[in-house]
DNA sequence: CTGTTAGCGCCTTCAA
DNA sequence: TTGAAGGCGCTAACAG
């Protein structure tokens, strides 16, 4: 590319180096890096003169070079997620942005849009980019890609599903007891025919969900019944449809709970249409429901504290490095319920 | 699996160098490096022979080593924003990752929460990480330190935001356009009484959409009223209570227009705690607000296409980097109207 | 206090 | 087709 004239450094237009800032303040290169540095074996003199200069080339170091002579750490952190567009990852995301910046490190984002091949692919990269460690939320189930030792030590911590088969930290989320206890609402509120809108049960958060489900029924002595029970594919307008022919039924339930966001809009839509006087629980928020015409319950958490704490886990095993490791962490994020219920009676449509 | 044998690997292993595969394999690392590049001119037997040696020692060639080399190109984008948390910026990055993958970049995110010194940092911190671009969401009208003569040379595209006093292309919503119809629709409903519910008119985009509120106004030869014109601050609960002023004046509005999400969304709590019949438009979309109780209609945009059109200028900017900059461009992305109504009428609250 | 030497991991250039 | 030398930009480790 670039014509190169002997002796003479080849004309670029890139940013200045040390080397340039050195000798327009007619100093050693270590001086600047140490003036830099904040090294404060540097005359006062030296200083003044350095960052003059380095004020008038405009001069940044550059971190890169910086970081393979120090070590190795790029300063940054990996967070692969399935995708971004979805509210809760993006707070998940901002959850980890901010402790990360907390520490001086940023956060290189990666989404699989729930491929696993993207996933591994991703994973890869990041380690090839020599991120200090990486956050999951993983596409699938198989996690063998995301094994330490097979990354040489690069710390992985996992969010929304617990590791299968490797030694990794996880944050996950109450499943179990965030369907158990919005089931529990609606069985007090009296319901006894309750139907499942659920996810399949390959997903671990599925099957976590089912169990809260059971579980607060058997506990009330309410058997369960397959017929109640359905798995809803992860397709828009499935629930809806899945919903409405749950309704139909002979002896229909009264109440419904459903296993997430997707589900609960698809059943609302359902009950809605129908005009049923159908009970409505679901796992997952749902933001602006205080102004839906129907009343519903949601099982919530803190999505930023998901991140937040998987960061925490992260930055922890970062810092430990070279300890001997100690066994993997499984934090879980708590839920809560609430009630969502029309702030003030229906009103009159304008025009 | 994960029981610990003498002889395997530690727990926290360095990772090997091509030196380490180039011994493995008892070649030179040149061989190596020609071998993972894909250079053809290395013989098979070489080459499987290093791919064996790559295979068992896990190799990973390190990037950014390669890229101090190969002329600082780090693979990759910033991408700042005020606030990721929020769904519109969220999908702005979705559209910013996609296309950076697309190109084999990975994609550096930093978070305002819409402070221009930290804005200010972060540009500063993905300089010095020689990023190969950045994509901005300023957080201000001061764009000086996104100048790319200060940060030599180095690509800036602005999104949501028109540069003001720096030679960047920008990516920018048709905010004049869309508050213009969204008004005319209201205007062509009957309503001849319109509140507008403002952002500050420092802000580029409260300006623009105050702009075409007027614009439609003026055509359809209604005089803009002072009495009728509010500015809402950018704190929760503002919006609703302007709106529960601005409907209690001698003479009230028959329609609000809202100049953004947030002010959109107290304007309805406001309308519906009254039980007004006032009509409400707003910018930007309210997802979900088709199960409201009452109707409202929204100026909606692809956030995700702003994103996108801000990528592809980015990366034509960093193909281009070296011919004469062509001048700025300046991209609109089109808004588009749409109505919310209720799909069922409100039914009775299930107990 | 300041400068010199050497090398992080990789690749360009040139020689064999 | 392969290898040796040198350097990208920066900074430890050692002079002076």
């Amino acid at each position: 590319m670039g014509s190169i004239t002997p002796g003479m450094s080849p004309e670029r237009t890139s940013s200045p180096t040390m080397r340039d800032v050195a000798a327009h303040a007619e100093v050693s290169p270590m001086t600047v890096s140490r003036t830099l540095r904040g090294d404060p074996r540097v005359s006062p003199e030296m200083r003044a003169r350095v960052l003059a200069s380095v004020e008038v080339l405009r001069y940044r170091r550059n971190d890169v070079a910086r970081g393979l002579r120090t070590g190795g750490s790029s300063g940054l952190l990996g967070l692969i997620v399935t995708n971004l567009g979805n509210p809760f990852y993006s707070e998940l995301a901002l959850g980890v942005e901010s402790l990360a910046s907390e520490h001086g490190l940023r956060v290189v984002i990666g989404n699989t849009g729930g491929d696993l091949d993207r996933e591994r692919q991703l994973v890869d990269d990041m380690a090839s980019r020599r991120v200090d460690g990486i956050i999951v939320v993983p596409a699938g189930n198989d996690h063998a890609h995301l094994e330490p030792a097979g990354l040489h030590g690069l710390p992985v911590v996992l969010a929304t599903h617990p590791p299968s088969g490797v030694d990794v930290d996880a944050v996950i989320v109450d499943d179990f007891g965030g369907s158990r206890s919005a089931t529990c609402a609606l069985i007090a509120q009296g319901h006894r025919r309750i139907g499942f809108l659920g996810l399949g049960r390959s997903m671990w958060t599925g099957a976590e969900r089912l169990r809260g489900f059971c579980s607060a029924l058997e506990d009330a002595g309410i058997p369960v019944e397959d017929a109640l029970l359905r798995s809803v594919a992860p397709v828009a307008g499935a629930a809806e449809a899945v919903t409405t022919e749950l309704l139909s039924i002979a002896d229909p339930p009264t109440a419904v709970f459903a296993a997430n966001n997707r589900n609960t809009l698809g059943a609302y839509r359902a009950i809605a249409e129908r005009g049923a006087a159908t009970a409505l629980a679901g796992f997952d928020d749902v933001p602006l429901a205080d102004l839906f015409a129907a009343p519903i319950s949601v099982v919530t958490y803190d999505t930023g504290e998901v991140g937040r704490r998987a960061a925490t886990l992260l930055l922890d095993r970062i810092a430990g490095a070279g300890q001997p490791s100690a066994h993997p962490r499984l934090v879980t994020v708590p839920t809560s319920l609430k009630d969502y219920r029309p702030a003030c009676g229906p009103q009159a449509a304008p025009v």
